[in-house]
DNA sequence: CCGGGAAGCTTAAAGGATTAAGCGGTACGC
DNA sequence: GCGTACCGCTTAATCCTTTAAGCTTCCCGG
């Protein structure tokens, strides 16, 4: 019913200007001078009239709008909303508020969303990137804007980027399995360039080729994002047929061991006797496993905050930041919990 | 580095007014008689001079900002994420965006929720309200702000919302647990006032009533939001310690029966041998209990549509809504899915 | 030949906040 | 006695867009 109040309002109540009003509301009474009494009545004035700023019309002036976009790869999954979840929730304490969009792994809609989101001023990003988007960060980054890359990253585009240390921990869940006896191990990954995913790939050979086995190409089965359920299970019906022994598989995500388990039980493959298992990321669904999954986990707590501590923090030099060579790399440690699989 | 162009820019690049420029940018060259020919040239100018309007200022004149403020219990609980992901494709198609925040079923967090995004001045809310936030919706309806509650609502405030039919899906699920022959049907619920989980008790309850079998009072178990773990431990534990006979239990939630199975599992009890089973809500968890559960299913996809839906139809017709007393309730109907629990 | 209207544009205010610059007036130093 | 300094406040421009009202010019009918 009645608008809100505003600093003109405050200021004819008082018949000062606006300016007086929005000195003493901005804290800075000291560098303009305003008497100590005055600032008590305006001070008062705005509690009285219940005096919110209007962070549109700030904005406007400031071009700031203390709002953060994020964009992963879709929201709905776990892994993303618990990022978002943190990421909401330390953002909100800093008086930034997170508009979120789901790139689907698709570049278009990626730029897509960093065009509205651009649109709409957001001060910064914090992208989980899909394939292919390299140009968008760089085009971000020339234009001034903060980005910080989460999960992911590109090898080839110097960015800020917090992420986990996914060669050494899937070496390590390899090699967990490598000593549990396995000597067949497969992998199942994303067909992708992401380099997050190839790393784990990466991790896998090394711990085979470290323990003098070798990586057939059969045993590496790639998926792609595009149907994902028909071609995990294309490629795991293939990998199981026999023609080949498989005595452990390392899935690359929880989606695709989630997926890949499904096709286990169909084909009422014993876990762990005839079928060890690890998977990368953590699932409710690992627990009620019958034999409970070994994964490795991520703390994503420590990922969201990272990343928008790296965020803030670029936010507030942002005015000095000329130097474009000076990026930073949050890595954060992930490990391996082993259980029955 | 080039900040962007403005309609300023244009007007000055043609030595036109700006206002002309706006007319022609929005449209309304025909109210405003603006010549053919110069139509053309500003077209041109937009395109050339890459011209997108500020959405800051625009909001500013308005008074919409075109944005919605999502307010969950938890992001980060998959119910809801699924929630989000739909709500946010939608409302990107029509040109809205989302931000969102998490009340942690906590009436004081909800409320902070809300003042930061009216001080953003979101243009509508979709809730899934918190216990005790009666009084918040309320406050937003009288502001005039649309609001759609979605999958909870309070019986005693008329609003607008978009649920399930809890009470006779329950009712369904329960007596279906009946006709597998059990006669000792338990229920784990949360301690609410809210009534989308009361409803689920009550359907509980008519089942048995249907049946001829008494409710006791030892069979409801209630578990508390905070320290939610260690409560439903308790009470499981409680329930199954042999004091009373337990053939079957209904959870109110997938979460409950998350934590629930738990329980079960450390006992070592069989389902659906000696305990049947049914949740409500889905989980990928339930895919791999080794039976894999019977639940109630939501089709969330349907419940983020029909909200946003709802709710692009209160913004378009918000001027004319003097009319307090048409809210519209939404129930989108969840079905019992029977696996072997 | 003049009044009226329309065509085609400009002016200016509004929306709310920020902030450099300015303006009297008093006080102080030299 | 004059220049300077500071105090306490106001003015006005700015951010960008929207839109009612106004201003020319031209044409047409009476």
């Amino acid at each position: 019913m009645n608008k809100k109040t505003s600093l003109k309002d405050i200021a004819q109540h008082l018949g000062v200007s606006t300016a007086l009003v929005s000195y003493v509301i901005n804290h800075k009474e000291k560098e303009a001078r305003v008497g100590p009494e005055m600032v008590k009545k305006i001070r008062q004035a705005a509690i009285d009239l219940n005096y919110q700023p209007n962070l549109i019309a700030k904005s406007l002036k400031s071009g700031r709008t203390k709002t953060i976009g994020l964009i992963v790869a879709d929201i709905s999954n776990p892994f993303f909303s618990m990022i978002a979840r943190i990421i909401e929730d330390e953002a909100m304490r800093q008086g930034y508020v997170v508009i979120f969009g789901s790139s689907d792994e698709n570049a278009e809609k990626s730029q897509n969303l960093i065009n509205v989101y651009l649109n709409r001023q957001v001060d910064a990003f914090i992208i989980a990137p899909a394939e292919n988007t390299e140009d968008q960060i760089k085009a971000l980054q020339n234009a001034g804007i903060p980005v910080v890359l989460i999960d992911r990253y590109f090898p080839g585009v110097p960015s800020d980027s917090v992420r986990i240390n996914n060669t050494e921990v899937s070496k390590k869940a390899v090699t967990h399995l490598i000593k549990e006896d396995r000597k067949h191990i497969a992998l199942l990954t994303y067909k992708t360039k992401l380099a997050h995913i190839n790393e784990r790939t990466e991790g896998y050979k090394q711990a085979l080729k470290a323990h003098g086995l070798k990586t057939g190409k059969k045993m590496i089965r790639e998926a792609s994002y595009q149907d994902i359920e028909k071609d995990v299970e294309k490629q795991m019906l293939d990998l199981l047929s026999g023609q080949q022994k498989v005595d452990a598989i390392f899935f690359a995500t929880n989606s695709l061991a989630v997926l890949g388990l499904k096709v286990i039980n169909k084909l009422g493959i014993k876990v762990p006797d005839e079928l060890a298992i690890v998977s990368f990321d953590q699932s409710d669904a690992f627990d009620f496993f019958y034999a409970p999954l070994s994964y490795v986990s991520q703390c994503l707590n420590q990922l969201g905050k990272e990343a928008l501590e790296l965020l803030i923090k670029r936010l507030h030099q942002k005015p000095a930041r000329q130097v474009h060579d000076s990026f930073e790399s949050v890595i954060v440690e992930a490990k391996l919990v082993i259980r029955d699989s």
